[in-house]
DNA sequence: CATTACCGTTTACAACTGTAATCGACTCGT
DNA sequence: ACGAGTCGATTACAGTTGTAAACGGTAATG
C-alpha cells in the first residue's frame, strides 16, 4: 500500500534499520542500531509510533513488547521520492540532475561507469 | 553565499518565479505569476519575507515596496539539495538513482540519450 | 482633506518535526 | 508480595510550514 503521510529525516534513519533487519525489532532493538545519534529510547519510541500511524511500518504484540516492521518496501519508497525529486526540481528529467552532479564533481569513475552500464542494458 | 535554512516546498515555488524572472519583482508580480496557486496575497507576503530571513532572497525598497530577487543562484541550491538527496536515500552515489528510476520506467529514449551524452563528455 | 487602497509587519493557528519527560500498567527478581 | 525496571501511551514544547487575517502607516483619489 502506497504512503499517504511523507517520512521525516529522522524517521528515515528508523526506517533504514527496519529496513535493514531480517527480522521484525523491538524499540530497543531499534534505539541499539542507531546508538550513535544519541536519541533517547523515548524519542525512539515516539518516532515508532508516528511511523506506525503514518502507515510506513506496522507492529506486531510479543508479550508486552511491540515487534516493528516495515509496512511499506524500500524500493518503493525510494522510487516514489526520487520521481518526486526529480518532478519538483527538474522538471521530471533526469538528465539535468545528472548534468548537475557532474558540474559539482560529485560523480566518480566508479559512478559513471555504473551508470553507462545500467544504460546500456536499458536499451536492450 | 550558502543557504543556512532550507527552502520549503511551497517557498521554492516563490524561489522558481523569482530565478524565472529577469528583472526584481513586487508581491504582487510575483502573486500574479503563481495565481494558479490560489494562495491570497498575505501569504505570499509570509513566505518571501521568510525567505528574506532565510537568506535565499533579498529586497530592495522602492518607494514602499520591496522589489524581491534571489540571493542564490538556482544552480547552487539545486545542487545541494541534490547532493543531500542522493546522499540521503543512495548513500551518495547517482548510479543506485537511476538505476531505480530505470526500473520505474520514469526513463525515457530522450533522457537516456541525454545522460549518455553527457557522460561521454565527462569522460573526454 | 477625508476616505480608500495598498504596503510590509505582526499575530494566529493547526499540522508536522525533533526531542524528550512523565504516566499508568505490568513483570521480574529477591 | 514489594520495589525496580520496562512497555507503550500521553503530554510537552519549541521550531517549521502552510495559510491567512488584522494592524498601522502611507499614498492616492475624490
Amino acid at each position: 500500500m502506497p504512503i499517504d503521510k511523507r517520512i521525516s529525516d529522522a524517521e528515515l534513519e528508523l526506517m533504514e534499520v527496519l529496513w535493514a533487519a531480517d527480522e521484525a525489532l523491538t524499540s530497543a532493538d531499534v534505539a541499539e542500531r542507531v546508538e550513535e545519534r544519541g536519541w533517547s529510547l523515548a524519542t525512539i519510541k515516539t518516532m515508532l509510533s508516528r511511523l506506525v500511524v503514518k502507515g510506513a511500518i506496522k507492529h506486531r504484540e510479543d508479550g508486552r513488547r511491540f515487534l516493528y516492521s516495515p509496512a511499506i518496501k524500500r524500493e518503493a519508497y525510494v522510487g516514489s521520492e526520487s520521481r518526486r525529486f526529480v518532478e519538483r526540481l527538474f522538471g521530471g528529467r533526469l538528465s539535468p540532475l545528472v548534468a548537475r552532479l557532474a558540474e559539482e564533481d560529485a560523480l566518480d569513475e566508479e559512478d559513471i561507469a555504473a551508470i553507462e552500464a545500467l544504460l546500456k542494458e536499458l536499451k536492450s
